[in-house]
DNA sequence: GTGAAAGCGCTAACAG
DNA sequence: CTGTTAGCGCTTTCAC
């Protein structure tokens, strides 16, 4: 029952009596046409269903209606609701505009998957899901010339290599965030991390060390600690620094923070009457604590959409923000009270 | 510093002095063509970094050399394990076969990402990430004739509509795993699952029906519950069993699994000692249990390269099987001693 | 406002 | 073994 052929613009334009730069013109509504030719075309192609081929139109057009999306593999390992999220508003977004999302499982020590997409020219534009310093495929994207958007900032010798870098306000986030996190009196306090070499880590501590000079927490207070990716690390750097005498615990993403409340709560404190504990960054994760943690949100979905979104306004020659950046909200529950 | 216009496959034919047809023979391998020349323009293409524009080639082929991945909604919302290996071992077969995956996220209820998918031909070929009972998606791929391959099994009306079905022996496994968990002194057994319209999760009911009928296990002493996807649900039914006597917990997967544990651990239950538990699924979910947990060990990965590579093979008409079967572990941890 | 014709870059008969 | 030629389906000057 299906046609063996696909059904083509000629076989309209034959069908229809008019040429096909007729049926071309009111498809993609470029150039001049009359009313009443272009709504014959319309109702025609929707009576026949036809749908013009991307393939011709791209060979045409040098255009694939594709956008690659840059996933490090560890998020087919992970648990990482914050690439979830992004991801799915991505591809929603791209679906609103009549573009697919392709895959591209690499980083800057497996490049190939995006290279080689890159060399078959099977995308016109490119979202790199996170940023980190000194990362190689930012180097290629540019080199190439491709325009791409990146997930989180830039670093500062890369700032404004990519069309569009979008971010959360992460520095002004953390700044309020830590402000009303040692707000009071005057405790040691420890901010734990993990990967450095992510931007986002970068701008979170710059955040809190805008606070601590606001509040002139004296240096000797202030514990930072890096690195702790692995459970063992992060719980042995907690006992170091209740050791130390300190109190209060901000943790730079929700995985630490869940490590940190863990060994907590093994080390036998009460939060928050003798420690307190908060997240810079909030997701599903903190969910499964038994108690509630004050965390800093950020939508996930949101800047996955205007990455996409933004890209897609530059690739139409529209108007666009090439560094769009937003907001945050402040939760608190009982970690902080 | 970035050649304007592509170079392309006249270029190279002119600068070489031969036919175009020549260099098509040349990279594609078909058709005759002499070692000699041959090797000239390898040479020649190694040299200028030549890569064929695949919006030609598939405009000649009528080919887009990308395949769509279906991935349901819910996976960017949950945290699912099986999806994201699938996913993972998918990209990575693709990307072995210089083919991309274009990602749609679609379920029956909202199939339009699929549909334009296929509408605007983006695709040359369709994974379905799981199988359901009487999916729309799949009388969609069925009617339009585009060759799909399914992760899971589909229902036994629509046996032999994918181009592949690949599963794992989810009936022999969940037959084994069961023989070897009801061994010993018979008692009272409870099968607990989450949505009965997966066919994963009939599949699993058969095996487990196959051993008790082996065992010739008394009906009475069976307690299936299923739809227990909520909290609150799956603790209200592990409640009612453990006063109906049910001291053997079967779980259906891992999500179940851990729902079940809780309920067990806040009915105050020790395991094995009072109760055991154990999970027709694997998954790193159940880490997270402070018990090592038994259970029926597939490999996701595996599976995901499989239904890709059987159907990439079948569209460049190689020989593939239609229905690949791929084998269980079991794993026997405390909570089944 | 509409049409003719020349591509876009590659494949695939069909000759030689 | 190699070249000629005619498309694949659409966009886009440039005339009319």
């Amino acid at each position: 029952m299906t046609q063996k052929r696909n059904i083509t613009i000629d076989d309209i334009a034959r069908d229809l009596g008019v040429s096909k730069t007729t049926i071309s013109r009111a498809i993609s509504g470029k150039g001049r046409i009359g009313e009443s030719t272009r709504n014959k075309v319309m109702q025609y192609i929707e009576a026949c269903n036809y749908r013009p081929s991307p393939a011709a139109r791209g060979l045409a057009e040098n255009k694939t209606y594709n956008l690659a999306l840059v996933l490090p593999k560890s998020f087919m390992q992970l648990n990482i609701p914050f690439y979830r999220h992004t991801m799915n508003a991505i591809c929603e977004e791209a679906f609103a505009w009549d573009y697919n999302i392709v895959i591209c499982l690499s980083t800057e020590e497996f490049p190939e998957s995006l290279r080689r997409t890159l060399d078959n020219r099977k995308v016109d534009g490119v979202i790199l899901s996170r940023t980190v310093e000194n990362d190689g495929l930012v180097d290629m994207l540019k080199e190439r010339d491709i325009p791409f958007s990146t997930i989180g900032s830039l670093p500062p010798q890369a700032r404004g290599w990519a069309t569009v870098e979008a971010d959360h306000d992460q520095i002004g986030g953390c700044n309020a965030f830590t402000l009303s996190f040692l707000q009071g009196k005057q405790e040691k306090v420890g901010l734990l991390g993990n990967d450095m070499r992510y931007i986002v880590n970068q701008s979170r501590c710059a955040g809190f060390n805008q606070a601590v000079a606001t509040l002139k927490y004296p240096e000797e207070c202030i514990y930072m600690r890096s690195g702790l990716g692995k459970p063992a690390d992060c719980t042995a750097a907690v006992r170091e620094l209740l050791q130390l005498g300190v109190r209060k615990f901000l943790c730079m993403d929700d995985e630490i923070c869940m490590f940190t409340l863990t060994a907590l709560m093994q080390a036998g404190k009460k939060i928050p009457e003798d420690v307190q504990i908060a997240s810079l960054f909030d997701s599903e994760k903190l969910n499964s604590s038994p108690i509630g943690i004050s965390a800093l949100r950020f939508d996930a979905a949101e800047l996955g959409k205007v990455a996409c979104r933004e890209l897609l306004k530059c690739l139409r020659d529209e108007n666009y923000d090439p560094s769009p950046i937003l907001g945050y909200r402040i939760i608190s529950r009982e970690s902080t009270l």
